[in-house]
RNA sequence: UGGGGUGUCGCCAAGUGGUAAGGCACAAGAUUUUGAUUCUUGCAUUCGUAGGUUCAAAUCCUGCCACCCCAGCCA
């Protein structure tokens, strides 16, 4: 352990507070904590509530964080998983200081454990099958009742479980449960089951065992061998927590147990999380993979241009919390993926909607001029843009009927181009069907950016690209996946809706926009601020024939019509 | 109706006996060659509710009300 000054230490929820005092009277000597995921799907936003409380908490104390995975149940595991949770870790910056698999690890020291715990009279091996135990175990208003195996000598219990490692089982057939009480009122002490008997090919072990350990049983001995201090989980767990002690108390029996303690889960309006919806999406086609950008995982999120800074902000933003979940509107997030994007997109001139413009009174062959990278950042540099004779300009960009306080062109009216002139609309040019073909301008020659001379003020600042400049790309524009008026999607099917009533029917369009010759520089995944519009990443589908770019967040619009 | 938890602004959230931080959202204004950013201002006479203790209560006591979690050989 570094050395810390827990002095210094500002606590921000009870649990620091308790590690400051634990570590000041000796109950701690120092601050581990795990970061278990069970590899069973791929991760999404809310789950980095957890990897953030983890390593933030041991990295505040100068601790460690070990990464485990908790893979004890070899039905739902797969190492495609595991290798998706190390990399989504190494995305957002956090580097375990231990990467463990508890299967390979710690099976081994858990079922030596078993055997002790058999030896003390503390569990028994069942045959009761799963439909007689959940019989047995009573109500919540009523007690349960003992299994007739429940009081059979030990020797015979060591036997029989060892017959169960051996196979001599078939699945199902036995259990080791954990002699408690089975008129507790916590239901979870009531004689849970250690071990189940459970033929299924494990993804890194095979088919060596054929007896796996329960969660309840497995984590606190894992967190204990491995000399967890501190396991934080969410609060669906606070009421294992007697049973956690429970297994500590009887199964390792050594100074500094591990504390378990719990913080809040994190959802989010609006946004499908919740592993079994996102395979189906998955499998039905509705998106295009685990990455689609519209997805909340993390894959997904990353794909879209979200950065891991904006993902940690936003979860450090909502705080520990002390109920079981905490729900928080999507815009939370979305506030803190624009402020860390302003601070690094670099800006460029993209017109998505294109307007042709002729500059009836420019004769040259162009010119260049020059847009800054970023302005909130004065050393991010600049870029060389054109200026020309023919330009276009966003279709929303110009009003034959401007409503009130209308900043942009109007006919008759100026407006200036970023980082070039200010032009005025002299005459609307129409075609066969009667629709605006393109614009006549003049420029105002002494107006150039950055040595206007001229005194004109006009209110509206437009972006464009020109003739000799800009390269045709694809943007994707997305909306929600879900409908903005479905807040609980996870609720609203398990209450019984149709996949199709909560889905929003156009969430993906895609398009081709005009992008300024500068963005042929681009490499996937870099973040741009199409100017005046958004944020947008480029996507891995580019090819050099075709850059795509997605949607990350559109610009606040504070124009109010 | 057993046990465990929680109730402070639309949403998060500090506060633990001394007179309600902060963030998001929202609104108004200023600056701006992005209607962005930035800035400034406004936004709970009141802390689920009813009583009580106290000079003083969101904080202590009592009753009531509401919501959430637990009966997997899932994690």
């Amino acid at each position: 352990m570094k050395n810390i000054d827990l002095d210094s230490i500002i606590p921000e929820n009870d649990v620091e507070k308790e590690i400051i005092y634990d570590l000041k009277n000796g109950i701690n000597k120092e601050v581990i904590t795990r970061c278990p995921p069970e590899p069973s799907g791929y991760w999404h936003i809310a789950h980095v509530k957890a990897w953030t409380i983890d390593f933030e908490t041991a990295k505040k104390f100068g601790g460690k964080t070990y990464l485990r995975m908790d893979d004890t149940n070899p039905t739902k595991e797969d190492g495609e998983y595991a290798e998706s949770y190390l990399e989504d870790l190494r995305w957002l910056g956090y580097t375990p200081d231990k990467l463990i698999y508890a299967s390979e690890e710690y099976f081994e020291d858990i079922y030596k454990i078993a055997e002790q715990m058999i030896l003390d009279g503390k569990a028994y091996v069942c045959f009761l099958s799963a439909e007689e135990v959940s019989k047995t175990r009573g109500t919540l208003t009523q007690p349960g009742i003992e299994s007739p195996y429940r009081n059979r000598p030990i020797e015979e219990n060591l036997r029989l479980f060892r017959d169960m490692r051996a196979g001599k089982f078939e699945d199902g057939k036995a259990t080791l449960r954990a002699k408690i009480d089975m008129a507790h009122p916590n239901m979870n002490m009531r004689d849970p089951v250690m071990y189940r008997v459970m033929r299924a090919t494990h993804y890194r072990l095979g088919d060596k065992w054929c007896i796996y350990p329960m969660y309840d049983f497995a984590h606190p001995l894992e967190d204990a061998l491995e000399g967890v201090t501190y396991s934080l989980c969410s609060m669906e767990f606070h009421e294992h927590r007697p049973l956690y002690e429970w297994f500590i108390e009887n199964g390792w029996k050594k100074p500094y147990p591990p504390k378990q303690r719990e913080f809040s889960r994190l959802t989010i309006e609006n946004v499908l999380i919740g592993k079994r919806y996102l395979k189906q999406f998955v499998n039905d086609g509705i998106v295009s993979g685990w990455d689609d950008p519209r997805f909340p995982t993390l894959v997904g999120v990353r794909r879209r241009g979200y950065t891991a800074k904006a993902l940690k902000d936003f979860v450090k933003s909502v705080g520990w919390g002390n109920v079981l979940e905490v729900t928080v509107p999507y815009s939370a997030l979305e506030y803190y993926v624009r402020s860390d994007l302003n601070n690094i997109a670099t800006r460029a001139m993209v017109v998505l909607d294109p307007l042709k413009v002729v500059i009836t009174n420019y004769e040259k062959d162009g010119e260049e001029i020059e847009i800054e990278n970023n302005p909130n950042d004065p050393n991010a540099g600049s870029h060389k843009a054109k200026f020309g004779k023919v330009i276009y300009i966003e279709k929303e960009d110009f009003a034959l009927n401007p409503p009130p306080k209308y900043n942009r062109l109007v006919e008759g009216g100026v407006v200036r181009l970023k980082g070039a002139y200010i032009i005025k609309c002299n005459k609307v040019i129409y075609d066969k069907n009667g629709e605006i073909d393109h614009l006549e301008c003049e420029y105002l020659p002494d107006t150039k950016s950055g040595n206007d001379t001229s005194g004109i003020k006009c209110k509206g600042t437009i972006h464009f690209v020109s003739e000799d400049n800009f390269f045709k790309i694809t943007v994707r524009e997305f909306k929600n996946l879900i409908k903005r008026e479905v807040t609980n999607p996870a609720k609203a099917l398990a209450e019984g809706a149709k996949v199709e009533d909560i889905l929003e029917p156009d969430s993906l369009i895609e398009k081709t926009a005009y992008a300024e010759n500068f963005l042929k520089s681009a490499k996937v995944e870099d973040k741009f601020q199409f100017i005046r519009k958004g944020y947008y990443c480029m996507d891995k589908d580019s090819t050099p024939d075709n850059y795509v770019f997605n949607s990350t967040i559109s610009l606040k619009d504070g124009f109010k019509k």
